[in-house]
DNA sequence: TACGGCATGCTTTTT
DNA sequence: GCATGCCGTA
């Protein structure tokens, strides 16, 4: 024990031997936290203060689940087992199983992914014969979505309108429909577990008693339901311990309903009093920490930390100035390079951006000078559409209401069911107000239609498979489905198939899992409903080839919580990052700033800022300012690779390129002066879209024309010679 | 029913 | 620039 607490500084040592009270860490970038929180865990044990049924950890991602898992089981020499650890939606999921009745929901539930949610919106509008033009899809998600999060079913929404009404209407149509097909969203897996806990006393009781010390990781990134559930489940008599773990300024998902103002909320209303905060970093140099501390300074309403280190000051920022993404792109692989022959590796390198399209450039330069890289991000293993259509088979077999699934594969492979007759089958299903799969022997009853066969197919795979073991399960699946024919005729299906393969191997692995676990096999089919739980809620590791030394790709975003010795953060330019959506609000600019906190605090030893005068986006050329978070950086801290020009200056003339390799091609366009001294970059007001920023040029003599966005008012192109501009100082 | 051609529209995305 | 989505034709 005194082991575990000897590597501990000293409010690291403060946190985890904290007195059975509510607490908040403050846990800056590279302060320890995961080791405080498994350290916490360990304490409690080991001292006897509690029995590992009585620990409820939280995480948001599974990869941090497993983590703690594993730090624990090196931690302790007694077994973890009776300890709850996990995300969110994984407890619920948990929670809801144990007490589907109690929940109203049958026991083989099916989740579904964001994706999945999208599909089922989109076949409710067909179904009522909604025009999708007047509620998109998606917004209609986020719209359900963010009612789910704010505790809301539609009864307690309010309505102002005839679009509000009718909105609240589908969101009614939706949850009736999810409740016919045994279906439960990501948003609805946490809903119901707090109304099972808030409703059902004996159920709140039980666990409210079971679980003593709640601790909660990357607390920051809660939403308002998730931040109502803890309180619910910590509000016992007595009342449990949470321990919360949190970082304000890496606070970067308020996009997607995560509410910083938790933090001090559970400062407020749980009486906290010591607030600990962590800001001994054990990460980066000094140089770049003091970057971090000076960007992050620009914030308003933050707790409040400052990140220092014993390390010392480490090398200067360095920051290049390419003249367009290409060009960026090309000096990012020579510096890569160069760190490779110094005898870096690849594997720490990071090639870190603000938003996905921006890897092409950077991955292009990459590919032609033959340096490995890996992308992170893009298609995970669960969501390739070859494992969504075996996925949607095995979700029929085990819940036949699942019109989704059903929708998916009923004529994939194509087996001459058009959407002709999937239409009839839909309106004849809400007549009916049965299942797709219920309704099709409803249906003219001839038992020698193709639709007919599709439901025998199912039912004899169901029958079949009724007592194999869960791999011969899967793979008797794919060929009786003739999904594995399918792909071996197609041309580009050698790696779908390889794909479907690797599920068998996914799903013998689940199995040894599950049944090292002992969970008892209640029903047939149990195991496999787990599964397809499992194959939900985590979709999967993103494609990478592990253990091959290779650059490393990634959104900003993706990177939190990782670290590398030399970080290039690439694109810092206005309207890229900050994003332009982000800067018109300041909510908005302040996430961005923490986005950039996090990206700059990723760095051990080396960080790379860079950024382009050009840069294609959205198919056209555009030329930015330079970000305002490099302007933020004391001058102390950085190196100009590229003589530093001030910002916005009026074009500044072309320096020569410092080894000749980089030099550019075309003038871009936007560099010279435009007619009447504008340039882009430049803030202009106009008669009736107001202000905004000029973002681009194009032509010229009578033809020049600017981009300007105007913020609310939109984005414009406008004619100098027409549009009366004026500029703005 | 299936595929090809054109128009459209774009952040980030733990679960 | 690219991917997605809708519409028209074989």
């Amino acid at each position: 024990m005194s082991d575990l607490l000897a590597k501990l500084n000293t409010e690291q040592l403060q946190a985890v031997t904290l007195p059975p009270q509510h607490a908040l860490i403050l846990a800056g970038a590279g302060s320890g936290k995961t080791r405080v929180l498994t350290t916490r865990i360990a304490w409690l044990l080991s001292t006897g203060q509690c029995d590992p049924a009585a620990i409820l950890a939280v995480t948001f991602t599974n990869k941090a689940a497993k983590e703690m898992h594993a730090r624990l089981g090196a931690l302790l020499p007694i077994n973890t087992r009776g300890m709850w650890i996990g995300t969110f939606h994984g407890l619920c999921n948990r929670l809801l199983r144990a007490h589907h009745r109690d929940a109203g929901l049958p026991q083989l539930f099916q989740i579904l992914d964001s994706a999945d949610q999208l599909a089922a919106i989109k076949r409710l509008l067909k179904a009522l014969n909604v025009d999708d033009e007047k509620f998109p899809p998606r917004e209609l998600q986020h719209f359900i979505n963010a009612q789910k999060e704010a505790g809301l079913r539609p009864a307690a929404v309010d309505v102002w309108d005839d679009y509000s009404r009718r909105r609240v209407e589908l969101y009614q149509e939706y949850e009736t429909q999810c409740q016919r097909e045994s279906v439960v969203d990501f948003a609805e897996l946490l809903l119901r577990t707090f109304e099972l806990l808030e409703r059902n006393e004996p159920v709140r009781r039980h666990y409210q008693r079971r679980f003593r010390h709640i601790l909660v990781d990357e607390f920051q990134d809660t939403n308002r339901l998730q931040y109502r559930w803890l309180k619910l489940l910590a509000g016992g008599e007595p009342p449990a311990c949470l321990f919360c773990v949190g970082d304000d300024d890496q606070s970067i998902y308020r996009f997607r309903g995560a509410e910083v103002g938790n933090m001090r909320d559970f400062e407020r209303e749980f009486q906290v009093t010591g607030v600990i905060r962590l800001e001994q970093n054990y990460r980066s140099h000094g140089n770049i920490l003091d970057a971090a501390n000076a960007i992050i300074r620009n914030n308003s309403a933050r707790l409040g930390k400052n990140l220092w280190t014993e390390a010392g000051a480490g090398e200067p920022i360095r920051i290049f100035e390419a003249f367009s993404d290409s060009d960026e792109a090309r000096w990012v692989v020579d510096e890569i390079q160069q760190l490779v022959r110094d005898g870096a590796l690849r594997a720490d390198i990071a090639l870190l951006y603000r938003s996905n399209a921006q890897s092409r450039v950077l991955e292009h330069a990459l590919f032609s000078a033959g340096i490995p890289y890996r992308v992170y991000g893009g298609l995970r293993f669960f969501e390739r559409q070859e494992i969504k259509h075996a996925l949607a088979y095995l979700r029929l077999i085990a819940n036949p209401d699942d019109d989704t699934a059903f929708a998916r594969v009923v004529n994939f492979p194509t087996r001459g069911i058009g959407a002709r007759s999937i239409e009839a089958l839909q309106d004849a299903a809400r007549t009916w107000s049965t299942s797709l799969y219920a309704t099709v022997p409803h249906l003219g009853g001839k038992p020698g239609t193709v639709l007919a066969q599709f439901v025998r197919l199912i039912e004899e795979l169901r029958r079949e498979t009724a007592r194999l073991p869960l791999p011969e399960l899967v793979d008797h699946v794919l060929d009786r489905s003739t999904l594995r024919d399918h792909y071996k005729s197609e041309k580009e299906g050698r790696e779908r198939l390889e794909n479907l393969d690797e599920l068998i191997a996914a799903a013998a692995n689940f199995t040894a899992e599950a049944q090292a676990g002992a969970e008892a096999l209640a029903a047939d089919h149990a195991l496999l409903a787990d599964f397809l739980a499992h194959a939900s809620l985590e979709a999967g590791e993103h494609q990478a080839d592990q253990g091959m030394d290779a650059v490393q790709l990634m959104t900003v975003h993706a990177a939190k919580g990782l670290e590398f010795d030399a970080v290039f953060v690439s694109g810092l330019e206005e309207g890229l990052f900050p994003h332009e959506n982000s800067i018109l609000e300041s909510e908005g600019l302040e996430e961005e700033r923490r986005l950039m906190y996090v990206a700059v605090t990723r760095a051990r030893q080396r960080l790379y800022l860079s950024f382009a005068q050009s840069r294609m986006l959205h198919g056209q050329t555009r030329c930015n300012l330079r970000s305002r978070f490099l302007e933020e950086i004391p001058a102390p801290l950085a190196r100009w690779l590229t003589p530093p020009k001030p910002r916005g200056g009026p074009g500044g003339g072309y320096y020569e390129p410092p080894r000749g390799a980089f030099a550019p091609r075309a003038q871009p366009a936007a560099a010279q002066a435009l007619p009447g001294g504008l340039r882009v970059g430049q803030l202009v007001r106009h008669a009736r879209f107001g202000t905004g920023v000029i973002i681009a040029a194009e032509g010229s003599g009578s033809d020049a024309r600017v981009q300007i966005n105007f913020g609310d008012a939109g984005i414009k192109w406008l004619l100098l010679g027409v549009a009366k501009l004026e500029a703005c100082a």
